[in-house]
DNA sequence: CTGGGTGCAAAGTGTTTGCACGTTG
DNA sequence: CAACGTGCAAACACTTTGCACCCAG
């Protein structure tokens, strides 16, 4: 399977058109326009609606629906163009698998995230999942804590647990 | 701060009271008989739903709702008590914490889960976010694969990706 | 007897779906 | 011109909230 790493623009937008013609399916205004914005933004961590709304402010004459930002966020992961992290209760964020596999580090305070890679941690995964059987195909590891910045900023508050 | 590991149901007990006692709270019925359920039970990790149908299976006179399994869970959640594992769009499952920190390997085929530990991963997780200022509170590690099982009953479905 | 807890139903979120209409190939 | 895609609103699934009543301390 090829991947998409380090893709320019134009070589992207040609990767996905061939997906969609080789899937029968069909390449809109509205699929480029999401597309693009991730491209264009490709530090942000997108939440289906933050994109919606950047979408619609920069693009007001397609009128994109939050719906079509779904299908088409599901359309890209599905096709392995994007990844989803997962925020629990608050969703879903998205962004495109142009760069090296990653993980992230989430500041609990600011909700800053930064992306690190470990090729030790990735290692030792393989190892463990295969001691257990498991053929493993992917995996989601979050390190919450609290960035350097709010640790000077703030004290964070205690539910006064025994 | 203490914490509950390898901890016996008496203790347990004692030590949740103590955490209400000492917050305000009380010590009722329902949550005690949530958390017995959860002690009982061990080995598995509890959807909300799942949960509010054993408990009202098991104790019907309490007629127990499942608005107050939602707010035991996060009561125990937050007096760390118990902890959650995120599963995207289907919720969150909940396990005690009365054994040593582990982490899961999950099967995508049957959902099977599996508990490891991993010193190695551990040690690095908190080298890295050294390295970016950060101060490591905690983290999720999930493994995705198949299992032994399903590796030999079925090939994953490929949805004809280019 | 006071303040926190409970069950219920309603309200909130985030996401998906059904459908009539529009657009791509 | 035949699919597929779109926007809209309704439906969904999971979780939280408001409230009247209940019960632990």
């Amino acid at each position: 399977m090829s991947n998409i790493e380090n893709m320019e623009y134009d070589t992207l937008i040609i990767k996905f058109k061939n997906i969609l013609k080789y899937n029968n399916l069909k390449f809109t205004k509205q699929r480029e326009v999401i597309l693009k914005t991730m491209y264009c933004n490709n530090n942000e961590h997108f939440s289906p609606i933050s994109l919606y709304e950047l979408t619609k402010k920069n693009y007001p004459e397609l009128n994109i629906g939050i719906a079509t930002v779904y299908k088409t966020l599901n359309l890209l992961e599905d096709y392995m163009i994007a990844t989803s992290l997962s925020f629990g209760l608050s969703g879903k964020k998205f962004e495109l698998r142009n760069k090296p596999h990653h993980d992230h580090m989430i500041c609990k305070i600011c909700d800053k995230i930064v992306e690190f890679e470990d090729d030790i941690i990735e290692k030792r995964q393989e190892e463990i999942t295969a001691k257990y059987g498991f053929k493993l195909t992917n995996h989601l590891m979050q390190l919450y804590g609290v960035c350097e910045k709010c640790q000077k900023n703030s004290k964070h508050q205690n539910k006064g647990k025994f």
